[in-house]
DNA sequence: TCTCTTTGCACAATCGATAGTGCAAATACT
DNA sequence: AGTATTTGCACTATCGATTGTGCAAAGAGA
């Protein structure tokens, strides 16, 4: 095995090595050689060689000719955090079982980094674009449209192409309920006992609120409008709000609809001031999951939003020629509190 | 502004549009075109057409005529993990800041799969790899180095080229250290009721036991072997080490050094099936900062790997023409219990 | 043996950008 | 005016693969 060869193998060394064209060295090593004819003979002694001197294709070289790259890419907001690096995660085996490479990146949920960097995307020739949680999805739709690149919305609808989504109503509900029903009967809640913190003037927090708010007029008899207090997305601008609730009644409220583990951040640094106490009799629902989020001093009822489903769909509707714009709901799960599932993680096998 | 124009536009269509010839519209269009001495009313001509027609480079024709494709690796043991995913977070700030892409790709701690990874990720000429924590660095090098790739090691080192990883012996001191001193006077530790579990046969690992024996026998004036438990990395196995401690003993240790996260994820699974007060009177440290984690109804102290001084020296490093193969370490932080930090997520302007 | 078909492969154009080279026109200089 | 420079750009090969087309040699059929 005569190593050291800076220089990686290209069928035209193949093709001296071996005697035939680069043509046919192409036809072989990319699986089209029984349609051109090739002698099972010329096929193995070319498969034998590109073993032996490693060779691989220059994706590059084969996406120029056939303007397809074999990437496929996701856009979310952020990769730090549970849910959306679960979603990296799931998408990456999707992908990688199809034979191709995931290119996953993150656009800060705002619209103008959401364009450009579905454009720098384009401009590799991915296949296929998945927009995850994107602020402005049909905004993306267009630079994705004019480039010929087929893609597809999830967590967060847009009304030029399919959506997979979260049923973010029947969620909001679930939550809502679980929350109420936390209570025992004799220390009921009242309606202007729980607050819903968090959300922005998105898709998912409109659904969620609206489940919420039925909700809670059905079981609570009531819904003042202070009881929801949308913060945005931004940790930071969620602990402000719950400074401000603090401050001005003295306590919190006894029991909480959180946004997003994004927001259940910013509860953790109102925690950070305030001691184990204050959180004592509280109950709070927080839509999504985290397993370390679930143990907290307090019950926190989780949703899950069952990724692998919304994922299998969204590959499933991708492989439709021309899919019609419609949004699936996917229904996502009820975690009772202290709960541990098991994640993508635990595929792994874990050796030593 | 004529849109609907199925393809995208390319140098040779502005060559057109242009009356230049096409070399110099490429000229004009990347940078180099003083250097060709191009008119300047030319290049205006040909910018004003590439804006009008939303020229943008195909990278793939690009990266095959220069073999440099402006993409930038990282290999990560898994996505689904604060810690690796604030990896994924920063690489990508760093790569785009340089005008690249990044590429991130995780080969779930698989000598084979993180090779054939790195091997795909090559044929797609990708300018540089980070291998964050792989089970066999060396083993990537290989692979990287017949590629004349350019790599570097980050978590885990390895032994042919730069590596930048937390500096876990010390890491291991400062968690040990501080879990002892969580304990009052009056009721002090004995040296068999801390215990390690997680981690396996890698270098992390070593270190941090090392760190952690050190400061037991300094401190605690003892440091039986049994107090050693490496369940390896999956959370599964990890809750069977506790199961089966638990049932041996009758109770859990008073403290506990927990490797990772990821271990950590075990001992929520053990959490799940034991009752609040089985822990209440317990301390425990964790090698990895998780905010949720922080605030657990039990003291945590918490490890933050110092994400951005690693990779801010590792493109540092990465930048020298031939770096010599030395293990860079960087201090990590110790988190006190109850702590809410600051991340990535915070640097997103929040509208709405 | 001679035509007809099938087999097995080589040739050459192409994808979109880059970069070395060469050459006419414009300008400078004597 | 005549030569020497400089300016401004076009031409062309190249990166490594894919694919339509064409053609010689081998085999089949009469």
């Amino acid at each position: 095995m005569k190593n050291g060869m800076r220089k990686k193998a290209t069928i035209y060394d193949l093709s001296v090595l071996s005697g035939s064209s680069p043509s046919t060295v192409s036809a072989v090593l990319n699986g089209t050689w029984r349609k051109r004819r090739i002698k099972e003979a010329t096929a193995a002694l070319i498969r034998e060689l590109a073993e032996k001197y490693q060779y691989t294709a220059n994706r590059q070289a084969q996406g120029l000719r056939s303007s397809r790259s074999g990437l496929v890419g996701l856009l979310l907001p952020v990769h730090d955090n549970r849910y959306f690096s679960s979603m990296a995660q799931t998408f990456e085996a999707h992908v990688r079982s199809k034979g191709q490479c995931p290119i996953v990146v993150s656009a800060s949920r705002d619209p103008q980094e959401e364009r450009e960097t579905a454009a720098t995307l384009i401009s590799y020739s991915i296949d296929e674009l998945f927009i995850c949680g994107a602020t402005d999805p049909d905004g993306v739709h267009e630079v994705c449209e004019k480039a010929g690149l087929k893609h597809i919305n999830i967590d967060l609808p847009g009304s030029k192409v399919p959506s997979v989504i979260s049923d973010n109503y029947e969620g909001g509900r679930m939550l809502t309920e679980a929350i109420i029903r936390q209570f025992p009967a004799d220390k009921p809640l009242a309606p202007e006992e729980l607050y819903l913190f968090g959300g922005r003037n998105d898709h998912a927090s409109h659904e969620r609120i609206r489940g919420f708010r039925a909700v809670k007029r059905d079981l609570l008899a009531g819904d003042p409008d202070i009881c929801i207090q949308t913060t945005g997305y931004s940790p930071n601008n969620t602990r402000l709000a719950f400074e401000a609730f603090y401050e001005r009644e003295g306590r919190l409220p006894r029991a909480l609809f959180v946004n997003s583990s994004i927001n259940f951040e910013g509860f953790l640094r109102f925690m950070a001031g305030h001691p184990h106490e204050t959180f004592s009799e509280m109950v709070v629902g927080c839509y999504d999951y985290d397993p370390f989020a679930s143990f907290l001093p307090f019950p926190v009822i989780m949703i899950r939003q069952d990724i692998e489903s919304m994922l299998a769909k969204a590959f499933e509707v991708m492989k439709e020629p021309r899919p019609a714009p419609t949004v699936h709901m996917i229904r996502p799960e009820l975690i009772k509190p202290r709960t541990a599932l098991a994640g993508p993680l635990d595929a792994l096998k874990d050796i030593d």
